[in-house]
DNA sequence: CCATTTCTGATGTACGTAAATCAAAAATTT
DNA sequence: AAATTTTTGATTTACGTACATCAGAAATGG
């Protein structure tokens, strides 16, 4: 059987009171005495039952997540994975509130953070505008004690606990290298298709990508930046107005969302234009374009996972327990058409 | 806060034993009874509080996983993740027990079933060789009420209750993508190196690898298969024989094991000869191999999630539960040297 | 050495569910 | 209608931990 509070305190030959004072730090223990039992602990190998403890708690964690709104299917997939998080909430004993924000709207993103100021809050997620102001709102927060997790999108030097997300400059370093040896040794123009330089996500997944293409395909070369604000609409019409304008382009990267709009603009010249594609984010627009061939490979983050790591991470950082960055990494997907789930 | 059997007990105007027996299933209710209490369940949405039912309960959950012995990294790897789930034993109400059959020895694996008959088991979890016999040992434990789950390798036609593996017709036909899209539009031979044609995971890899061949790359043609046995020097004898015999390899895919031979007959023809390789399972070989070159691309399994995903299936099938087929699919990662972990 | 502060023990209740017991009520059979 | 069987209610204990209270012991100060 597994050892108890019971056991320990046997052991340590203190009482069961003493022995809970310890493993809750509860103040009141001589300080041979705390040595004696955490020794009696460590000998007998304790591990507290989570399940019990949380029972005996009753504790519930309210949890706020902060997401952009945008009718771009990435995010409107994310909100959806915070809402299903929302319905297992009373089994996870979480109450999640979700507070949305215009998408790259600074102001808006820094007065939703303040309005939390004060409240009785478990943690904080948030969609990350990479702006100074929204630093300094994420550093109050987090002087209030209040854990902050950063979801999809990372922001530069604040003090935010954690980054619930991929690897923004892997991603884009596996997407050059996965269009550079699709497009074997040949020769043209490659046009990058981004939502905004103001997220910090689209910044490093350029820098990756300009990386690996300086390095070894030398042979492609970088157009300059189309900002699409992950708009389909304006996305469509950039890119319609690129490929009719440059009749060397032979490769596309979409780094963010609005690929509805791109995929609309490489139908409408197929099958003249022969274009080696690859974007970001699995949804039901680009799974078709990956089946008929319109695009050649989908990078993806799965939002689920992303979410529910947030959530184990609040909750870990308001009990004061240590994360497990390993279980915490979220991974790269790559998904081609034989390999969708 | 959320309902609990007490609030189902006044809401059905019946009493909390009433409820219990309704809940776990046991005689002595009324039919009308029961579905008055059913409904009053459904009314105000009680969810069972797991936690609290496992600390009433104290039941634990025995639980045998059967591996092939064998140096190769991949079940290294595998069996220490079950070793890494005895640990958290305790935490989650298992008891592990490690069963070591050799490898491909179908006498062997159908003796260590066969030997789990009659005990008070809860679930076994086999990476399978496909053979008749196994699956009648299969068939037997299932029909004594006994949750089973392959691991890795299902079986065919057998009555297992779950499979815990990656789709591996996708993986074939995505690693044939891989190394037809990496090849361009080049004319030449590939070889394909498996464990053994025993094992379903194996063929089905290369059945879904020479379609996609077959159907979209004319211009490579498959050699016939090496059956290195998952072992590396085998391996290495027999690939660096074929190199030899033949100018015309350009590529290959180990869809195996025992790549650490693979990888030493490659540097040994090294920077003269120029291949493009797919491998399956990523270690600390193909990881280095990944990163110096010598491989392009490295298909992998989490076999960490592989473990974790058999335990919750064979629990919740012990408990008559039913499984979230979605969230048991295990993903097929693709790792380049960028995006590596 | 007494007073005061600091520590420790003993005990009880609570969390939500499981499971058992025994008595009482209702339904069914004879 | 009595006898029997089946259903239901009431109550209790248990799981392992958290947390509170109060009394008593030990350490510390003067």
């Amino acid at each position: 059987m597994r050892p108890t509070v019971h056991d320990i305190a046997a052991a340590a030959g203190v009482s069961l009171a003493t022995v809970d004072r310890v493993l809750n730090q509860r103040p009141g223990v001589r300080l041979v005495t705390r040595e004696k039992v955490e020794e009696a602990i460590r000998q007998i190998g304790y591990i507290r039952d989570v399940a019990a403890a949380n029972l005996a708690k009753g504790r519930i964690y309210p949890l706020v997540f902060i997401v952009p709104t945008g009718d771009n299917s990435f995010m409107h997939g994310l909100r959806s994975e915070v809402h299903h998080a929302t319905l297992r909430a009373s089994i996870e004993r979480t109450d999640i509130r979700i507070v949305e924000v215009p998408a790259f709207d600074v102001p808006a993103l820094v007065a939703a953070l303040d309005a939390l100021l004060g409240r009785n809050i478990a943690g904080v997620a948030l969609v990350a505008t990479d702006a100074p102001e929204v630093r300094a709102a994420v550093d109050r927060l987090v002087s209030e004690r209040i854990p902050v997790v950063t979801l999809v999108s990372d922001l530069t030097d604040s003090t935010r606990h954690h980054y619930a997300g991929i690897d923004n400059i892997a991603a884009g370093r596996t997407a050059a290298r996965l269009l550079g040896r699709f497009l074997g040794g040949r020769d043209g123009d490659l046009t990058v298709l981004a939502g905004s330089m103001l997220v910090r996500d689209h910044r490093e997944r350029l820098q990756g990508f300009s990386a690996v293409m300086a390095e070894e395909f030398p042979k492609l070369r970088l157009l300059p930046v189309l900002e699409g604000r992950d708009d389909p609409e304006r996305t469509r019409s950039l890119v319609s107005k690129a490929l009719s304008e440059n009749r060397n382009i032979i490769g596309i990267y979409s780094l963010g969302a609005g690929n509805r709009g791109l995929i609309a603009a490489l139908k409408a010249v197929r099958p003249e234009r022969e274009l080696t594609v690859v974007v970001h984010e699995l949804t039901q627009h680009t799974r078709a374009a990956l089946l008929d061939g319109t695009i050649d490979a989908v990078l993806n983050q799965d939002a689920g996972h992303e979410v529910r790591s947030a959530i184990r991470v609040m909750k870990a950082t308001a009990d004061g327990q240590a994360v497990i960055a390993d279980q915490e990494r979220i991974r790269l997907d790559i998904f081609l058409k034989d390999n969708l789930p």
